[in-house]
DNA sequence: ACCAAAGGTTCAAATAATGAACCAATCAAA
DNA sequence: TTTGATTGGTTCATTATTTGAACCTTTGGT
């Protein structure tokens, strides 16, 4: 790991429920030396990557907002998605949500609420998904390569609630059967009371790039309801794909032209 | 300069203009090794802060969009700045413009437009700003602390007009007027027919931390709207800074608590 | 079939990152 | 106010990483 990886990972341990970290937190949450995480803030600071506020404590910086202004100039992709993904919210009255690799993460890049029902599972935008609890985690990792996929799925796995499987060979046993029926599920693995079905999204190149989901209270969920948000899945898939050029022949083949891993 | 801080200095020769950059020419353009472009560019894109096109450029990656709404989460500025920059579009007929410091950079936070003219000038968000070429820059440049304005002042200055002011006594001097007078104004020095005036804003601690400006055509400029801008910007500008919690002591006092430095 | 330029890779040499220890400032409790 | 613990920040010899010339392979144009 580089030394700008380093610097970048720091990034990571901002989230909306600790979006400010004093220079120690910082070192003991990434694991490293307090004068190095120093100089990498530092360096993240000139580039009004992080900033510092009054009571000397580090967050996120303003120049991020320029980034994601030039991102989506060159790359609308969410305000073409935005359109699918509320249509099939109202479709199936539940909440959509639509993530992608970044790297070696998987991070929330849309979502849409139905107004159908007062309850409905609420997600926060700026989030980043565990792989092996969540359905678009496993949506994605069931159609990685053997090798991404064997290094997101070493223990130790985190564990979010009492129903999170941190088994890897389990896990593995539930990837074939994504790869078997094209979809994902999971129940409590990350939320206690979320249901979330997922699909994988592919690119143009034929691998896997993300996944989108609908999520449902777990009160809610029957087979009926899950068999007509499969169903809404598979039909909306191709046209989200279609809008970074994958091709629609996956339309109608659930397996898609990765060939099942021999693991 | 760190190799963090080289790595992130990549990320700002993406611009509107130049959205994707291939492996050679990032080497080229950022004046460094084709092989140590490389290994940072291959960093940046495991944290999504860059990604591959189809045609192996590299582009803006997702994670910023990510990031972005974290940072609007924790520090909500923009929307609480939007209905002031409007009002203040509304009431001078012409489009403003909100920049701040981010780290050594003057980045494009926000701006609005008047729907009074048929002409107005367009901004650009994902924009960075030079500091001696725009009224904003100038504005920043005569409230910041010797040694960083120095830094910036130090020549070669870049030239992107005809009118453009390279000479650094003479910016030195125009700095001195900025001072005396509260106001920056720049005509045509980094687009040949804008005309702006800029305000400085302040942070908590009296520091300078960014620009308010108004941006007109320079066929509309009289000293008349001039006059009109000025009292309107700095009407503004107290209230602005109010949002990050300034002072608003500073509101009747144009030379801000930045002693005259001895230059 | 050719050439030029692109993306990507290698490895010894050079440089930058590292971490233990240190200081000064802040804060809470005694 | 004194104490003690914790914070942000700094230093410097040791160490590990980055660097860059040269190389290979692929791509695209003529």
């Amino acid at each position: 790991m580089g030394t700008v990886a380093k610097a970048l990972s720091l990034l990571d341990l901002f989230t909306l429920a600790r979006p400010e970290i004093g220079l120690s937190d910082l070192a003991r949450l990434s694991g490293m030396n307090k004068a190095t995480v120093y100089r990498m803030v530092s360096e993240l600071q000139a580039e009004g990557l992080l900033e510092q506020t009054g009571t000397r404590a580090y967050r996120i910086g303003p120049a991020v907002l320029r980034l994601a202004a030039l991102r989506e100039a060159t790359v609308p992709l969410r305000a073409a998605a935005m359109p699918l993904l509320q249509r099939l919210s109202d479709r199936t009255g539940e909440t959509v949500h639509l993530s992608f690799l970044e790297g070696g993460k998987l991070g929330t890049y849309a979502f849409t609420y139905a107004d159908a029902h007062g309850t409905s599972v609420r997600m926060e935008d700026a989030a980043v998904l565990p792989f092996h609890a969540t359905a678009s985690g496993l949506a994605v990792l069931a159609y990685l390569p053997p090798d991404r996929r064997e290094a997101l799925l070493t223990p130790p796995l985190a564990g979010f609630t009492a129903a999170t499987q941190t088994d890897a060979a389990r896990i593995r046993a539930a990837l074939s059967q994504v790869r078997a029926s094209g979809i994902a599920v999971s129940t409590g693995g990350f939320e206690a009371d979320v249901s979330s079905l997922a699909v994988p999204l592919f690119a143009a190149d034929g691998s896997v790039t993300g996944a989108l989901a609908v999520a449902t209270p777990v009160s809610r969920m029957t087979d009926a309801l899950r068999a007509r948000i499969a169903q809404a899945l598979t039909d909306t898939a191709p046209a989200l794909g279609a809008l970074w050029g994958a091709s629609p022949l996956l339309q109608d083949t659930p397996p898609p032209p990765v060939p099942e891993p021999t693991d």
